[in-house]
DNA sequence: TTTGCCCTTGGTAGCGTTAACATCGCATCC
DNA sequence: GGATGCGATGTTAACGCTACCAAGGGCAAA
């Protein structure tokens, strides 16, 4: 590799520039800035003179001279705490991605529990974070958010939906996701549902418990509180529900659990008593994690679009800081994305007891 | 929110800049540069009254500034192929972090197969990429690294060993690991220990079933081939051969396994059999992904320090394109980082079928 | 004492892009 | 017909930082 010593300046590398592609397009390197943020006033035989040079040159926009310039630059904190190992890997890939887009930085810590959130938090704010994106169960603690409101840094959660002053949220609909996944259940002719609980302090948890009561009020089926057990969407809190509901003298022929952890507990539970699934027993999980499809037989299971919510988290992060900056009123929207039922190999029509 | 249009410029939103912090320590901003940068020639007083400046002033280097200055900017692309959510996981943390300190850009790429990556992997070098991250299986597929050869990317692999031209490698000793788990359930009373091997087409493989010979050689312990089985690093893989060590007439007191997916797999399968972990049967497995501790019992197991080998990586990568960058022979370093052996609960003598 | 050199520091000129303002031509309106 | 406005483009000056070169000062060698 032959020394480059000559060169009369620092420049080693020389890529295309905004002012190549203008003088190869015959225009200002401001038009030509123009047509790559799309701006609309730009007529449309000049823009398509600029898009051609752009193309001919192969020309990619220096993101730091961009961010430089427009000051456009956003730093996001996101705090997680729960590491079900899917969940982070699909959010940490959906914000890359995003980040990647536009001009954000992200930082990410691992907090241990709500007290060391706060300080996270805290130390963030200090060097100087625009906004903050949230995972449960950290999304569903109050003096978490009451701290966010306190310091005024904008706020995106994801998973929960809530809706107050500077705390937006990206989820999917638990209590319509549950029924319907209930409803799934009921049609395969099942009328002993067992469900499994998530944990107390997430907000999910009373939202597709009341999605799973819905579906079956709505097809005469009476709910029996035996049937519904308490778990803290951990594997080994599944375990023991699940033993619970196996013991019940007249047992249930399907289990519906509030997470894919607790499915998967509930399935080698099952196996320990030697019940066949889903000849004897039906479960069904919820979040469509990797765990789902990791085990055998594959869960049946409702999936939730994680990294497209982080995606959509951060964007929507970056808008209302945007609006902030620009002395604007923040935007106050929470987003819905559908989700989806996926049918796999661990349910049928019961039958096996006969 | 009132509008500040009264300012003189774009400026709103006013940070500390480098100028702020010259001013306040008497110095020119070359000098607070050097100080940000670790340039030896600062005199050790005027450097802590730079630091000092820093301190008092809470100021952050722009990024932008600093990458579009030193044109230092770096762009690396990331492949993955298998999904094992926490090995995921814990290298997008890696990279990310690494990320954040140094002015890189990652692009995040899943693909589906040796083809398919071979496909990315020619978009991105289309798209001016500087250098791409590996990680099994598809660091093992020797047709992707013919590829990056010949394209002269520079490239470097996580999880397994390599030393090529341009092909550097961040991994821990799989052979020593694989002596050491072993070594440590013969300690513990076993002489029958089953092997769950892993996916033929990774060199981790064959490393790994080496240490388990090693060690039982060392220890004076025949090799018996019946004890080893195939596997594919699935769940499911493990559950067939899990069946089979278990279906031996003199079946095994312990069954150390190549992944932790496979151990997992074990346990479910010798809860089946109603074989009690770790009374009646000792299981261990190698990664320590989450799947170690969300199941029940709890895993022993190799600890791959993953989140720092991916920064390693990221670094290595780095360096490496600076070198070439300016035109020096790319140093071929290939970083080996510690294991660390994990003790759960799947661990115990032998003596439960006595 | 002078010369030369190194150590430390400062000045200048960009890096590639965009915000803000300026300009130009042309159609619209009274 | 000249004022008015608007749409399309160009010009200028940053954005915050660092590469490069120059310069001052101290010290050792001549």
């Amino acid at each position: 590799m032959a020394s480059k010593r000559q060169l009369p300046a620092r420049k080693q590398h020389a890529r295309v520039t905004i002012s190549d592609v203008a003088r190869e397009a015959r225009v200002s390197p401001m038009t030509v800035s123009r047509v790559i943020n799309d701006d609309a006033r730009v007529r449309q035989s000049t823009r398509d003179a600029v898009n051609a040079a752009i193309r001919d040159l192969g020309y990619l926009p220096n993101k730091a001279a961009r961010s430089l310039a427009s000051a456009s630059q956003v730093q996001i904190g996101m705090l997680y705490d729960n590491p079900s190992s899917s969940y982070l890997s699909a959010m940490l890939l959906g914000v890359l991605e995003q980040a990647r887009r536009s001009d954000t930085q992200i930082v990410v810590v691992e907090c241990e529990n709500e007290a060391d959130g706060m300080r996270c938090i805290r130390n963030m704010v200090k060097t100087g974070i625009d906004g903050i994106l949230l995972s449960p169960p950290l999304a569903d603690a109050e003096a978490v958010l009451a701290l966010l409101k306190e310091t005024g840094v904008q706020c995106v959660t994801i998973g929960t939906r809530r809706d107050e002053p500077n705390v937006s949220s990206v989820a999917i609909d638990d209590f319509a996701a549950a029924r319907l996944m209930t409803e799934h259940i009921i049609r395969l002719g099942h009328r002993r549902i067992g469900f499994i609980k998530g944990s107390p302090d997430q907000l999910a948890t009373p939202q597709r418990l009341a999605g799973y009561r819905e579906a079956l009020a709505n097809a005469g089926i009476d709910y029996d509180s035996e049937l519904v057990v308490d778990g803290r969407f951990s594997y080994r809190s599944g375990l023991a529900a699940a033993e619970e509901l196996l013991a019940l003298p007249d047992r249930p022929t399907a289990i519906f659990a509030s997470n894919d952890d607790m499915a998967a507990a509930t399935v080698a539970t099952a196996h320990r008593h030697h019940v066949d699934i889903p000849r004897d027993l039906t479960v069904c999980g919820f979040d469509d994690t990797l765990l789902a499809t990791t085990i055998w037989p594959e869960i049946t299971t409702i999936h939730q679009p994680i990294t497209a919510m982080s995606q959509a988290a951060i964007d929507l992060l970056e808008k209302r800081i945007r609006a902030v900056r620009s002395g604007q009123e923040e935007p106050r929207t929470s987003i819905t994305l559908d989700f989806r039922f996926v049918q796999r190999a661990s349910d049928a029509p019961p039958g096996g007891y006969r």
